[in-house]
DNA sequence: GTCATATTCAACCAATTGGTTGACGATTGA
DNA sequence: TCAATCGTCAACCAATTGGTTGAATATGAC
């Protein structure tokens, strides 16, 4: 019974899992092309991968022979969120991003 | 060599960890007092907070025999960023983040 | 059909992690 | 002074992690 954040920071608690994220930032990639910029093994990019892919961070789609990777930056709001709570730091464009969202939608969702 | 950022978020990345530093975002504590609600020993509180403190998300100040611990909200900052990088929780706070992108990229390969 | 490419699987290895216990130094209070 | 309290240290243990290699499985190209 892991939490899922517990996921989500080990998986980002990796340079080289971090680094891909970055490179998926990009554009979308195929697994060999992924490892390609590393000096590790295919088949340990191939398991920085699948931890990726369990914490949600990056989602994996088979076309033929490719397996196509692809980021889901939403995982990593429940983080955001959570680090959010501890205050003062966040940056100030955040407050005002809502100020801006409170008066550009206006729609008292409930 | 390893990069501060995977400090911090493998110091998130366990829910004791967290549990810790909410509990310290309501007051600072004693150590011994942190210890109290988990059915772990004291000896592995105290490591927990140790790696807390390597991370610099917690400080601790010995007065007499009590060694208290205090919330250091600031070093989640850097985390906070890399991840904003990542999402449309905020419209355009990519400064910080390619910034940040520029250092990492410049990190030896791991 | 055959060969090359893309990716994973399986077995293994060294290092790290989170936990335990018991002993220990430091500090406080009676 | 002496006992209790606070916290860490040292040694150990099981499980996990990040890495390797070589074989296996698809799929695509010729």
């Amino acid at each position: 019974m892991t939490h899922p954040l517990d996921t989500t920071f080990a998986a980002l608690a990796d340079p080289t899992r971090r680094m891909i994220l970055s490179m998926l930032l990009e554009d979308d990639m195929a697994v060999t092309d992924v490892a390609d910029p590393f000096s590790t093994s295919l088949a340990a990019i191939s398991k920085h991968l699948q931890v990726l892919a369990d914490a949600g961070l990056i989602s994996q789609e088979k076309r033929g022979r490719v397996k196509w990777c692809k980021l889901e930056p939403d995982a990593l709001r429940a983080a955001s969120v959570w680090m959010q709570g501890f205050g003062q730091f966040e940056p100030v464009n955040l407050d005002a991003f809502e100020r801006f969202l409170a008066t550009e939608l206006n729609d008292p969702e409930p």
